[in-house]
DNA sequence: CCCAACGGCTTGAGTGTTCAACTAATTCCC
DNA sequence: GGGAATTAGTTGAACACTCAAGCCGTTGGG
């Protein structure tokens, strides 16, 4: 209804391609992953990264607002998304002793389990959806682009470190 | 809990931060859009895309089934988003002739106006977030990767024509 | 010391998405 | 022509996510 005064920059014809590429891509990509997670193990994909960043911290345990932030959620978001997990046993809720308002997240044997039974199929099919169509210069025109813009946004300070610090098992995709 | 017989082919190192920094890249550029989206102009990207593609059809209608595939969608999500956005009045529900099963969605001029109040702000997002990260060589690269991606999974039938057909006006990003 | 501001986390309501089941019209084909 | 299989679309229940509000702890001046 109301349209701003300035008329805005509008996005080229080959941006606006290249946007609509890139959004069809991802929605094929990420929609296909989420199906095949929730079939296969029956957890959605969110889930499926908050338990792979918990496998990976020392002691696979995190606090909630730590936890929220390398797993790109929310803290409602991933409060709610706890609570389901705690009720399935996959995930334990302990005070935080430093900070008695803190709640610290960790990975039970039965999450574990469960995370590496999800694994594999996974791993699977984001080769097939997405590594098998690349070529490997364009893997690596993929890694450049993806870096430029999270560096973009979020200024230099992304939300978890570059390289995995896990070194006891096989680094798995979240 | 079952593992597969066999070992899967598991990522590479530089495979797997690919696929994490794809995937955060992803994250933030879209939940952002979402973010965006909603608060400046109340609907879902979704709705958003759905109101795009009615906006170019020919008549601003389209069969559902059809407008479920070309904006990604499946029918049950596009059933109840068109009842939605028929209760907002920017969707109208038509019977078609030559199908009695088939239903038409004809977007409003009420819908066409809040599509219109809405892009310009959708396309500012759409650039900062993303365009402006980039340099040229990357957005080509990136369409060509997005499109590989999409002919990959599709194996060359993408959901809908690669340049728009609709002329009347400037292009939207959808 | 105390109160106000802040930070960490949870909660509930509202909304969107999915999945499976369902209705109804159409097509196939014997 | 008639009945099975297919296709179009809808519906409702289950579930996840968002937003705003709320509850404690903690921190930082006066």
């Amino acid at each position: 209804m109301s349209v701003p005064e300035e008329e805005p920059r509008w996005l080229t014809e080959p941006e606006q391609r290249t946007w609509r590429s890139f959004l069809t891509a991802n929605r094929l990509v990420f929609d296909q992953v989420e199906r095949q997670l929730q079939q296969e193990a029956g957890l959605p994909h969110a889930y499926f990264e908050i338990l792979v960043r918990l496998s990976e911290a020392p002691g696979r345990a995190m606090r909630m607002s730590e936890l929220a932030s390398t797993s790109l959620s929310s803290r409602s978001r991933l409060s709610h998304a706890v609570a389901r997990m705690e009720e399935a046993g996959w995930v334990r809720r302990k005070p935080c002793e430093s900070d008695r308002r803190g709640q610290i997240a960790e990975l039970t044997p039965e999450g574990l389990a469960q995370l590496e039974g999800a694994v594999p199929s996974h791993v699977e099919e984001v080769r097939s959806l997405l590594f098998d169509a690349l070529t490997e210069a364009q893997r690596e025109a993929l890694l450049e682009i993806s870096d430029a813009i999270i560096d973009h946004i979020t200024d230099g300070d992304p939300p978890w470190p570059v390289v995995p610090d896990g070194a006891d098992r096989p680094g798995q995709p979240a």
